[in-house]
DNA sequence: TGCAATTTCTATTAAATCGATAGGAATAAT
DNA sequence: ATTATTCCTATCGATTTAATAGAAATTGCA
């Protein structure tokens, strides 16, 4: 399941995206809109900032504004920051790559042949999908 | 990130499938050749089970075997009973259908926009793969 | 200069979920 | 009978998730 940071995170990223332009939008705005409690949002946001995604200005009229084009932000790139690992399991994945204790060769390991194919199939729609394409 | 109980469920599956006959497999052979805790075990392969997958054999020499051939047990039926639903979010779920509450509008939603994608391939992954394909 | 609005940061908490454990009842083979 | 196994219910500890609280820092503006 998707977890509601992640949710939160896409959904505020879009409403972002739709605005157009580059007016910082306040967190307050956002949450309001998009029926998200306010102090958790902040949080998400901080760490989309944090990650090189949105940039802010702080006091009055401040807010948070995207850094680079909806088009040049992909999804790949978002769900690992706000989700985590795109893998199911950390045999499996590219990018965190763990060793099972339990699990003596994953070559013969049935779920690392199925995850396998779950992972590639996934990181498929996340490569083929910008904040732009989500955004329309 | 995949249960263990999921993990665990398939590893025994594929366990009982790769002894090819129909003789019952006992709970303290799988689990202590897969390296899982057998009281944590009972409980998934009961549920396995009930759900029309096993069936078993109580009292000495007991055990439990594949009710289906390998190649009719479709990964989609599997990861529903263990995992529970397939998508990501319950708005997006053909067979756990809900309507996110803090979400209006389906149609101009960013993230069910991209969660359908996601569903989609990982379900055409799982139709494509039978326990004996996973067991190979 | 001072006030108001906003992000930033740290800490805490409530609830839910997960993985595991405990212990005994029921059943079957010998 | 005895032994080995599945079956069932209940519980527990740890972790994670989602949300909350409150105050510090920053900025705009009168």
């Amino acid at each position: 399941m998707l977890s509601k940071k992640t949710k939160y995170g896409l959904k505020a990223l879009t409403y972002i995206a739709r605005k157009g332009n580059n007016e910082p939008v306040q967190i307050g705005e956002i949450a309001k809109n998009e029926h998200i409690s306010q102090k958790f949002l902040e949080s998400i946001l901080l760490t989309l900032r944090k990650s090189g995604f949105l940039g802010s200005k702080k006091g009055k009229h401040g807010g948070y504004y995207l850094i680079k084009k909806p088009s040049d932000i992909l999804m790949t790139d978002v769900m690992r920051v706000l989700e985590g690992p795109i893998a199911l399991v950390p045999c499996v994945s590219l990018n965190f790559y763990e060793k099972c204790i339990d699990c003596p060769d994953e070559a013969t390991c049935s779920v690392n042949k199925l995850m396998i194919q779950v992972r590639d199939s996934t990181l498929n729609v996340f490569k083929n999908n910008t904040l732009e394409d989500i955004s329309k």
